[in-house]
RNA sequence: GCCGGAGUGGUGAAAUUGGUAGACACGUCGGAUUCAAAAUCCGAUGCGGUAAAACGCGUGCCGGUUCGAGUCCGGCCUCCGGUACCA
């Protein structure tokens, strides 16, 4: 910890670059503002998170909550969707399961943008535009669905009341995504029918809640015998269904109970019958391209990201409001734009919204307005980590020459929980950064380890839900080189945990026996062992010194399962006690072992350490005290155990010469009373010899 | 719903590349030490079985691949994380 590089995102010195960061996107057309869906609680006249939505209620009002529109500003991520996809696969030091989820989340996917055409046009539309990723299935569309908020849906609703109801109703539904996707599925038949582009059939247009505005064309084409969400809104509310893909008997799928969504031929498609998906996505897109009425496109899940928040404690957006309707960044010799702290907090609002004097700004000879928005917090996060290469710069973001000296960032540690979220925002922040010449790398994060969450009362700790526990009284009851032992030993750190004592009193226990261990042997760390002369016990011991250097660093440097490094320390310590010196030779290799020991176990129990570490004779600070080597020829051996099986059963265990062939081993094996009791009177199929490990006998 | 992960003794867990399931601990039981206790030390401890062995069963459930599956494949169940305004 160098805390001469603290900083503390809340503070102007921080947020200033992050608002002229962000003037300068919007200057190179990578920030916007477009309006977009909030929950927002009618009593207390504000906008609400989703977690503070619960049952469609406010969590302090508890009025029903309501969809609103409002304008927002926007990070084009979407820009830098193609790169945050490509370069995960240079994150090698990355966990899988999170470059999974990125992936997964980025969505790319392949597919037709195509339109069906409408009789007279509506809201200014003559046509309404889908994305679909099986185009193969094209002649199996039986209807359209519209979003609620869709232009055309809301055009209709001014001459038809029922429809405004069913719009309003759809109002009520959460923009939490895991709540629309579980949300009954409800629609309504506009009455509108659209001309299908290949065989001009007339398709009903519906309005229906699960479609969002928000993701691409706000319109859907529906072919409920192949699409699982499709299948069950046409079950539910009788429309027709179009089998178009055969199953692998090449039969017309069977839909009567369940959606075929898998790959096949298709049928009853006109003159595209008969082809695999990637012919027939071809030629039916050529098809509709050669009418003008599709088009091959990639798209991408990803959506831009929304950084406006209606709170009072964060850091302003840095843009003006001017009187004509558009808008300026606040110029960079008037930044920062500083939050004022002397506010009256009178209700549940921002209080620098209600407050005209706060937003006041004047700009040449011009009275603009200040936005009164604050951003999310996720902009703090996405660069602290660069700002700590120099948080004294006063002349820019950052300081060019140090962020490269540090950067990319070798080992980042954090919660399972910001796989998704912060990681892809500080990647692509770094991106931008790195765009705009303030650091060199494409990537932020080196190496990721991924902590599991500790978990209590079956939930994860966190201060929102009030369940956390601090360690502080077990550090005063047990020490703090104990609690961080019982810590680490409890499981991987990428495991989640239920947080429980249990325990601790062991950890103790282990750090009390290695501390009378050292100290009551005290061998000075540097007396050497001979190793040309030594007894067989004496071999094993050493053998086991070695091994467990070798273990404990594969385990922390590697596999960073410190769990399995402290029992390989602990396994040892418990051989060193066991064994009993006969010559001073025999005494240096416990030395040795207790030298390994210690100096293994500084970073995990640094106070102990450090003390044994001087009382046999180490020098300096135990932090840097040198890793123990391994020594090869120590590690070497003339007998191995190996195990016997005789059709996959263990039925004996055998020590053998570690230089046995594998005839030796196999005849060896035979040779076993217990062997010959199981292959008595029975033929021998086969024989398994895997040297180092086991013979398995197959017999029948 | 969708995406990712997990499920192994009474408990936390280990088994790293398909090769001995349960290392290392906690707890429990028994013993030593002690006037007694704490602390410490020694031993036992998956379930069944046995005088002790042998042996049988056993890694969420059902099925499969393999000489061999906790590990791979298919289908389920449960729990955890994320699901774009919790951060």
């Amino acid at each position: 910890f160098d805390w001469s590089r603290e900083l503390a995102t809340c503070t102007p010195e921080y947020y200033r670059w992050e608002q002229w960061f962000f003037t300068r996107l919007y200057e190179k057309g990578l920030v916007y503002k477009k309006m977009a869906t909030v929950n927002w609680d009618p009593i207390d006249q504000t906008v609400l998170a989703n977690e503070q939505v619960i049952d469609g209620r406010g969590w302090r009002s508890g009025a029903l909550v309501e969809r609103r529109e409002i304008p927002q500003w926007f990070l084009r991520i979407t820009e830098y969707a193609e790169e945050l996809l490509s370069s995960l696969d240079d994150l090698d030091a990355w966990p899988d399961a999170v470059r999974t989820m990125q992936r997964n989340w980025i969505g790319k996917s392949r597919g037709v943008e195509l339109s069906f055409g409408l009789a007279e046009a509506v809201a200014g539309f003559d046509e309404i535009e889908v994305y679909t990723t099986r185009p193969d299935t094209l002649f199996g569309v039986t209807y359209l669905s519209l979003a609620a908020e869709h232009p055309i849906s809301l055009e209709l609703a001014e001459s038809n009341a029922v429809l405004a109801a069913f719009i309003d109703e759809c109002k009520q539904n959460s923009v939490a995504e895991a709540d629309m996707a579980q949300a009954e599925k409800l629609g309504i038949d506009t009455g509108l029918r659209a001309s299908h582009p290949l065989t001009g059939d007339l398709v009903p247009v519906w309005i229906a809640n699960y479609v969002l505005m928000d993701y691409g064309s706000g319109a859907v084409m529906a072919v409920p015998a192949h699409d699982e969400r499709d299948y069950q809104f046409a079950k539910a509310y009788e429309l027709p269904m179009r089998v178009v893909i055969c199953d692998k008997n090449d039969q017309p799928a069977d839909v009567s109970t369940d959606a075929f969504t898998a790959y096949g031929k298709t049928t009853g498609s006109g003159d595209f019958d008969g082809l695999e998906y990637e012919s027939a996505f071809t030629a039916i897109a050529d098809a509709l391209k050669k009418l003008d009425r599709g088009r091959v496109t990639t798209q991408y899940r990803l959506r831009d990201w929304g950084v406006s928040r209606q709170r009072y404690w964060g850091t302003p957006i840095p843009m003006l409001n001017l009187p004509d309707g558009s808008e300026l960044p606040i110029p960079a010799d008037r930044l920062p734009s500083l939050l004022p702290e002397d506010v009256v907090m009178d209700g549940v609002a921002s209080p620098i919204k209600s407050d005209p004097e706060w937003s006041r700004f004047e700009f040449e000879g011009n009275e603009c307005e200040r936005e009164t928005d604050t951003f999310d917090t996720f902009m703090q996060s996405s660069w602290y980590y660069a700002r700590f290469t120099c948080v004294d710069y006063k002349e820019g973001m950052l300081d060019p020459q140090r962020a490269n000296y540090w950067l990319p960032v070798d080992q980042y540690v954090g919660g399972i929980e910001h796989a998704i979220l912060h990681l892809l925002y500080a990647r692509f922040f770094h991106k931008l950064m790195r765009d705009e010449g303030l650091v060199s790398s494409d990537e932020p994060f080196a190496r990721l380890l991924t902590q599991g969450m500790v978990l209590k009362d079956g939930a994860k700790m966190s201060k929102s839900k009030g369940n956390t526990v601090d360690p502080q009284s077990l550090i005063d009851s047990h020490g703090a080189d104990t609690v961080r032992l019982f810590s680490l030993f409890a499981a991987p750190p990428d495991q989640s945990l239920e947080w429980s004592e249990d325990g601790v009193e062991g950890a103790l226990r282990f750090i009390k026996r290695l501390w009378r261990l050292v100290l009551e042997n005290r061998i000075e760390s540097a007396v050497t062992v001979d190793p040309s002369s030594l007894q067989s016990g004496a071999r094993d011991l050493r053998r086991k010194v070695h091994e467990t250097i070798r273990k404990v660093s594969d385990d922390m440097e590697r596999r960073q399962t410190f769990n399995t490094a402290i029992a390989a320390v602990m396994e040892l310590c418990n051989e060193l006690a066991r064994f009993e010196p006969s010559d001073d030779n025999e005494r240096a290799i416990v030395g040795e072992g207790l030298s390994a020991v210690v100096r293994m176990l500084v970073p995990i129990v640094p106070h102990v350490c450090h003390h044994l570490w001087r009382a046999i004779g180490g020098e300096g600070d135990s932090t840097y005290a040198t890793w123990p080597r391994v020594d090869e020829s120590a590690l070497v051996r003339d007998s191995l155990e190996i195990v016997v099986q005789v059709n996959g059963k263990v039925r004996a265990r055998m020590e053998v010469a570690a230089s046995a062939d594998k005839a030796e081993l196999e005849s060896a094996a035979r040779a076993q009373d217990n062997v010959q009791r199981f292959i008595a009177g029975k033929a021998i199929r086969k024989v398994i010899v895997v040297p180092g490990k086991l013979v398995n006998i197959v017999a029948s």
